[in-house]
DNA sequence: GTCTATATAGTGATAGAC
DNA sequence: GTCTATCACTATATAGAC
């Protein structure tokens, strides 16, 4: 891509001190009150920079967007990878797949919706996301000696786990809750069945 | 309601055909090009009547999501009803939790993120879903003498599935199918163990 | 019941000075 | 690297004519 028809607008650097806060910036912003918050002026704003200084590092809003996405992707695939290859892979698994984090990820869903570019992006990190984790669960099963029910593969357990982590994650963060704790409870119940109490605090 | 302090505005009646027209379009809207798409002006242009006509029956943009998530609730609540008391409740409990239907209802889910008004509606409307669902599968389970595993309350089972299903469906919408293939195979099997085939098609 | 016209305020993006 | 100023557009909502 180097050399293609020029594109006339300067652009800051990947490194830069003020593109890392801008970032910051937009995370937070995204994180408390939704990606709606996330524009050019707002962003500006709590960075205490000029508006035009957000479209100097990321040319258009979707370019801010897919770079936070891009910088999240790769802290949580190596966190992923660490804790399922633990000695409690269940209690990794259910950790990683309710943790409230995922309420960054919610909201870019949610943002994927109706920007193009964004969910595919979102998708193609997601895909890549549940194989490196089937690739470390496998392992961390394997090696905890795990006995799964009747036609469970690791596999199946991923993709329904991380259904029920999220999805109890975003009924919360409506504030719906009816019955959670039933279902919680069950959850709570399996783990213990399987790999007894949980071992001290693994990091959040 | 009547007599309150008088609101200057003017506003349609409930029963208006207009009104039901605007409705339908604004439900197209939201399903086929995402809640960002419905606006006074786009679904003034799609039902062909003037921008002010949509603000005479709906006070507020608000109040035009709110009547669509409202006119939805009665709808969905006696579909639940009547498939969850059928001969098959968990594949119909399967059957409710996955259907693509509630694509609108992920899209309000969305919404309702930077809507205080439409969260709190939302979270209302679906805590008494989760009830009603709860009584007809509880009912239902009862009548075809379905045996849970131990320590899976129908309120479990009702809780867990219903995230399981809708989280396929919003990866699914994303673009997102690694390892669904496996993950429905899982299910298919589990409510074949339990109630054998489908009985002939149950509607939609 | 439906319209035109408009008030008011927001948006992403660009040009070019410093 | 950062700014000011501005373009071109969108949005919701209102007033009042027909």
């Amino acid at each position: 891509m180097t050399g293609m028809t020029a594109t006339p607008r300067r652009m800051g650097a990947e490194n830069s001190k003020t593109r890392l806060l801008l970032l910051d910036t937009a995370q937070r912003l995204m994180l408390e009150e939704g990606y709606a918050a996330v524009g050019v002026r707002r962003v500006a704003r709590e960075a205490e920079v000029a508006p035009a200084l957000v479209l100097y590092y990321f040319r258009t809003l979707d370019d801010l967007f897919l770079a936070m996405l891009r910088r999240r992707a790769d802290k949580e695939l190596e966190r992923a990878e660490r804790l399922l290859s633990g000695p409690q892979p269940l209690r990794a698994l259910w950790q990683l797949s309710s943790h409230p984090g995922n309420a960054l990820t919610t909201e870019f869903a949610a943002l994927a919706n109706h920007r193009k570019e964004i969910r595919a992006e979102l998708a193609a990190i997601s895909e890549r996301y549940r194989e490196v984790q089937l690739e470390a669960l496998t392992r961390g099963l394997e090696q905890a000696g795990a006995q799964l029910p009747a036609g469970m593969s690791p596999a199946v357990l991923l993709v329904l786990t991380n259904a029920v982590g999220r999805n109890l994650m975003m009924e919360r963060a409506l504030g719906m809750t009816t019955r959670h704790e039933e279902a919680l409870a069950f959850v709570e119940q399996v783990l213990h069945d399987y790999e007894g109490d949980p071992a001290r605090a693994a990091e959040q």
